[in-house]
DNA sequence: CGGCGCTTTGAGGGAATTCAAACTTAGTGG
DNA sequence: CCACTAAGTTTGAATTCCCTCAAAGCGCCG
């Protein structure tokens, strides 16, 4: 592994406090591997064996049930999954599958768990974890139950667009068709909702998108923060 | 507060493993109060000043945005809401009112933290809680995602007869308005789901349900623990 | 018994899905 | 470098699902 890929880890939130030698035992006791593109990770209904760090590329998670598949989450670096199937011992509730050529960490569930025994620091980084991935997910509740699919859109563009440096333009970095399934449509909706937003001056040209008049596209989107911003 | 009342709150997961005195000591510093029909206790983007448990009674969660409104979580005896809040010491995402005569307990946010930060059995134990909690709330976003109104309901009700004993009755003990925005629907959509439903041998008579047709009924929902099972 | 609120039923409209086909893009091999 | 292929995206039509609005039915409580 890297040094600068084991600093960036070092520098989330959830292993910030671990103290230094109970982290370096956590890393060693991982895996780092390789994987490339649709590879699938772990399986919802297997046990959770693995905490997952996205070191480089981007994972999906994603579930299914009676012939039917949504995506439930996208993973990008540097981020993890699934600690709360991790720590209760559990089997993972949703599936993951690599979207690129990804490097990912997998620590193992035993070590994870008994790192957190030992160390109440990483504990409690542990609690802020999950307490955050809750929220994350009721507000992902309120977003689809609250509003159709071009508002979902419109959201969820005005909020990349402002990570990616609020310039007015961004680029949609995955797939269309996974975009539609995070946001709780088919592909073809999604299209359809892109054009339901061209009266709010969306313009698109592939992945990149423009805004040429926010404030009528805020106007259409009403973002909230309590449904659209991170904690 | 009751003996046999403390005694029940002492025995939830979340309490169990706590050290005697700081349990005592986190009861003493709570509320205990009761509230009429449709009294909101808390109102989302309010600070998390409280950690509330149903001691009698119910609550909803809800939450709303844009002039819109959902239910959440239905919360009895002797559960509570909402842990993620109190802990990272964040606005509420969601709105509570109770829904009947309901006795709560309103342990203040602070001592809660406090007692997490003094007692590792009692932070081991929230972990425990908050990942119940996250995983719960993924379920739902699949149940949501993945399913139509009808199946949705068939579930709901497979689930709720099998906690009522099984024995092929059982009686819906919310008002089914509140029911439909649970299962993320109108009233009058879930009246025709009961509707779509009677094809697989589910009678209704008011609040009473009653299963002719067990089978049948299974293989419409095709319920799944990756969705339906608790933790 | 009467009234109020909840539930059900009906009609119409809107949103999202499916199925199908055309179109675009990216990658491959000649 | 271009043609070709495969995959992804967009567009169109038909259908299903869900919602809104309206009114009637029902049950409960004063």
């Amino acid at each position: 592994m890297r040094v600068e890929d084991a600093a960036a880890i070092r520098e989330l939130p959830l292993f910030r406090d671990v103290a230094q030698d109970a982290f370096a035992r956590l890393l060693a006791a991982g895996f780092l591997q390789r994987f490339p593109p649709g590879v699938v990770l772990i399986r919802e209904s297997d046990r959770a064996d693995f905490l997952h760090v996205v070191v480089e590329g981007a994972a999906e998670l994603f579930a299914g049930t009676a012939g039917r598949e949504t995506t439930i989450e996208l993973v990008r670096p540097v981020g993890l999954f699934i600690l709360a199937a991790v720590l209760n011992d559990q089997v993972y509730l949703q599936s993951a599958r690599t979207l690129e050529r990804s490097l990912i960490l997998m620590l193992p569930a035993e070590n994870v768990r008994a790192t957190m025994e030992a160390d109440p620091a990483f504990m409690r980084a542990v609690v802020m974890k999950l307490a955050d991935d809750y929220r994350r997910t009721i507000r992902d509740l309120k977003n689809l139950k609250l509003r159709n699919g071009a508002e979902r859109l419109a959201n969820w563009l005005i909020r990349a667009e402002f990570e990616q440096g609020g310039n007015g333009t961004m680029e949609i970095s995955v797939e269309k068709r996974t975009l539609a399934a995070r946001l709780g449509m088919t592909p073809e909706n999604l299209s359809r909702a892109f054009a339901t937003l061209t009266e709010y001056g969306v313009r698109t040209k592939g992945a990149r998108v423009e805004f040429t008049d926010r404030s009528a596209l805020v106007a259409y989107a009403k973002p909230d923060p309590l449904v659209d911003l991170p904690d």
